[in-house]
DNA sequence: ATCCCTGCAAAGGGTTTGCAGACGC
DNA sequence: GCGTCTGCAAACCCTTTGCAGGGAT
């Protein structure tokens, strides 16, 4: 079983990356946090990649960019930007969780290959109608959810 | 935020827990493995929980009672019922994983309280609909999902 | 000038592993 | 008796933390 990174997703354009930088730049500023040259690379770094990547693997690519920065403030970073809903942090099955750019994009849910380990999204309104639905059965306010279907792709059938 | 553990789920009596006992051990013999008063021991342990709970607090719930295991068996153990599916093994947000007995019940998923940490069950039939369809759609055999929900709790709104 | 943020490295916490003795089979 | 399982403790891996210097405000 050999597990991959898959490139998926929209792309992100340069006007919409623009209003991320603003979304992120006015949240630091009411939050009380400074606009560090560190957070604004790591935020661009996130949305040129398309996949679903660990904190690992973005402190790499940045270092072999040769930006300067720590795994301290890769994480410290992601925690932010996970606040702001610019980011979307995942505890798949794997120790470490796995991270996403969250702007402009439909919201959506996943679909591993237990083979291989791809990722794949996709969208199903009828979730929101189970959402809103149990909320109201159970007495929660429910704002978030997380779908997983777990099973084997095309390729690694059979 | 205090999280707290739910009592919550069916009981198990002892007719169920004796197919449950019968299903592991024709497991063990299948795969090769022994059957060793630990192993049923522990068994005996999460089927008398009707929680989700992780594995330090089963083993030291273990010790407790003076059962002499070791951590490594624990997790030996935890890993084999989940591979026979006597066992679902979680990986909610925090860092460690939960489980929870999974035979005779039905099939569920979570809610999980922002707030307090309760996690609650419910059903929805709706899913098989939407687990199906995708799988078709996207070329996968379906075989598994996770849905859990996030929100707060009737006792931690307002 | 303040004091938050950074980099570095060490600590932390859950899980896994290595090893010698124990015990199913 | 063979080969796996166990207990114990150390190792492991991801993540968080402590600290001293640096930079945003």
């Amino acid at each position: 079983m050999q597990h991959q990174p898959v490139e998926q997703g929209q792309l992100v354009d340069q006007d919409n990356f623009q209003k991320v930088k603003e979304e992120f730049s006015s949240f630091l500023e009411t939050h009380g946090h400074r606009k560090t040259p560190e957070r604004f690379a790591i935020l661009e770094e996130i949305y040129s990649r398309q996949d679903h990547f660990d904190a690992d693997a973005l402190f790499m690519d940045m270092k072999s960019k040769n930006f300067r920065v720590s795994r301290a403030t890769v994480y410290n970073t992601l925690e932010i930007l996970t606040n702001c809903n610019l980011v979307i942090k995942h505890q798949f099955d794997s120790n470490n969780a796995l991270y996403e750019r969250a702007y402009g994009f439909k919201q959506h849910d996943h679909l591993i290959c237990k083979g291989c380990g791809k990722i794949v999204e996709f969208c199903d309104p009828r979730i929101h109608g189970i959402t809103s639905m149990v909320g109201e059965l159970m007495k929660f306010k429910i704002d978030d959810h997380k779908l997983t279907l777990y099973g084997l792709c095309g390729d690694c059938q059979d």
